[in-house]
DNA sequence: GCCAACGTTGGC
DNA sequence: GCCAACGTTGGC
């Protein structure tokens, strides 16, 4: 499909782990919560609707991409920003005047073998990964090899 | 639990 | 607009 771009996804899985997103109705959530300019950006001005995702636990043992999926709703206002009683409220964003948005992600399916952050930091093809090279951003852009090579490590036993 | 790296805030 | 201070992320 040409035009289809990869993002990876962080969480810890303490917080919202892979398993709870393969539990969702039709495995779908909101990726909701993020408040870091550089992520909103490209959750509300890059991803799209089929876009492939990579999912990557944090302070887990071990730090590894545990699955993937896709993207099923693009760039969209974070309600739960305008929500008091929400995780992440911010009295800046409100429903005329959005600051924070959020893309809703499918879960497809976990990989048989997870590919921790030692392998990626040691492959030749995934050195340069924003994974490894800004350890802070939680929405980042994976090259389209990045993508078919952790996908070929992820399915392999 | 520590702390380096990074992002954000706010005084000037 | 600069930058010091502060807060947070996330690997170890």
């Amino acid at each position: 499909m040409p035009g289809r771009r990869f993002w990876l996804l962080k969480s810890e899985p303490t917080t919202y782990s892979f398993d709870d997103l393969l539990n969702e109705d039709d495995q779908v959530a909101e990726w909701d919560g993020v408040r870091n300019y550089a992520a909103r950006n490209t959750m509300r001005d890059e991803m799209n609707v089929g876009d492939g995702v990579l999912f990557y636990h944090s302070n887990s043992k071990p730090n590894a991409v545990v699955g993937y999926g896709t993207v099923v709703k693009a760039g969209y206002p974070d309600h739960t920003a305008w929500d008091p009683d929400s995780e992440h409220p911010d009295p800046r964003s409100t429903p005329d005047d959005p600051v924070w948005f959020m893309v809703d992600i499918r879960g497809q399916a976990k990989f048989r073998n997870p590919v921790t952050l030692q392998e990626v930091k040691v492959h030749p093809d995934l050195l340069e990964m924003v994974l490894v090279k800004n350890s802070r951003l939680s929405v980042q852009p994976v090259t389209n090899k990045e993508w078919k090579v952790i996908l070929t490590l992820g399915m392999s036993e």
